[in-house]
DNA sequence: GTCTATAATTTGATAGAC
DNA sequence: GTCTATCAAATTATAGAC
């Protein structure tokens, strides 16, 4: 459960990396041994399988997401600041990362995943919209809405993982912004 | 650029339905050889590269899109009812052919595609949005919203693509509902 | 832990017969 | 148009030396 130091870090970076360019079926072992300096052989040491690789990048992945989300019940900060740091982690990894979110080019390729990286990617998503419910759920600005929070929650995951897709697509940063900027909606649909 | 037909016709058949389950790189030659009763080395006379054959795929898909969609501006069909057949037209994809939307796979790895067939699924949103720019721009119900209609277009766009990927990740029909629930928001900021 | 060597399979693609 | 035959390269993975 501890994240890996040393070399199996720096196979989980790469994979990382290389899996939010280009997918799972994109990359390969030979890939990463090249960019951490050893040989494919030596990768099977760290990982036997590319599955359990893959399951391995996508948990880590997961718990450093929600880790730097935080607490979605913290009283020290205001609903809307934790929306805000919500769509700044997808904004980074567009604009400073160049890449995808791990968990939405994953899923869009669930059918073609060993099964246990599919599992968590699932657990990703699902672990994405409890937060954000929480977060909607919190007494404050503007009204409940109509939507019940989970909906809205859903809403605003699906509309920032498609957001980086049209936006990386479309070679263009700024459809983030604009896409970004209508969150408020689910927010608070009163305005 | 009239859509082949027969063996031709049969091959993309088959790619498309590869792509939209697996992407780009989870389908082979030899997948659709088997699939269409055929050799590998038979497809290759059809489309030489697998780059041609992708292209052709994403061009006979985006092709076959917008001439669902029909005119943006038809006076017999209201903006409402427009928009209920954008929304449905993904429905279809998840709830009927149980496969993502072509467009929606390949641009969450477009990284890992050629070029050509990148420039067919930019193609892709960038008629979709011109699409649903035009709808929204429409006088009639509600009011014309803050947001111009290109965000609020591309914001649909995201918002359904996004909700194909959490859907089929978490096996969940209704979780698409649930979000298409939300593009009124889009449609009528005024509620 | 990393290496060499290699197995076993799959891949996109071509040559040439029919 | 489709076939057989084949290629060169790449893939995941294992065995065993160091």
């Amino acid at each position: 459960m501890a994240t890996p130091t040393g070399k199996a870090g720096e196979i989980l970076d790469s994979a990382e990396r290389q899996a939010r360019r280009r997918g799972y079926n994109g990359f390969s072992f030979r890939d990463l041994a090249a960019d951490v300096g050893i040989k494919s052989a030596s990768v099977h040491y760290h990982f036997p399988t590319k599955a359990e690789l893959g399951a391995a990048v996508a948990q880590r992945y997961s718990e450093r997401f929600m880790a730097h989300l935080g607490d979605p019940a913290d009283p020290e900060v205001a609903p809307d600041a934790l929306l805000e740091r919500y769509v700044a982690a997808f904004r980074r990894a567009l604009v400073r990362d160049r890449q995808m979110c791990l968990c939405g080019l994953l899923g869009a390729e669930v059918e073609s995943l060993p099964p246990k990286v599919a599992a968590e990617v699932r657990r990703f998503f699902e672990q994405n919209v409890a937060w954000l419910a929480a977060v909607l759920s919190r007494p404050n600005r503007g009204a409940p809405g109509n939507e019940p929070a989970e909906a809205r929650a859903l809403a605003i995951l699906a509309l920032l993982e498609g957001a980086l897709v049209v936006a990386r697509t479309l070679k263009r940063d700024a459809v983030f912004d604009q896409i970004a900027g209508t969150v408020t909606s689910f927010a608070a649909p009163d305005g």
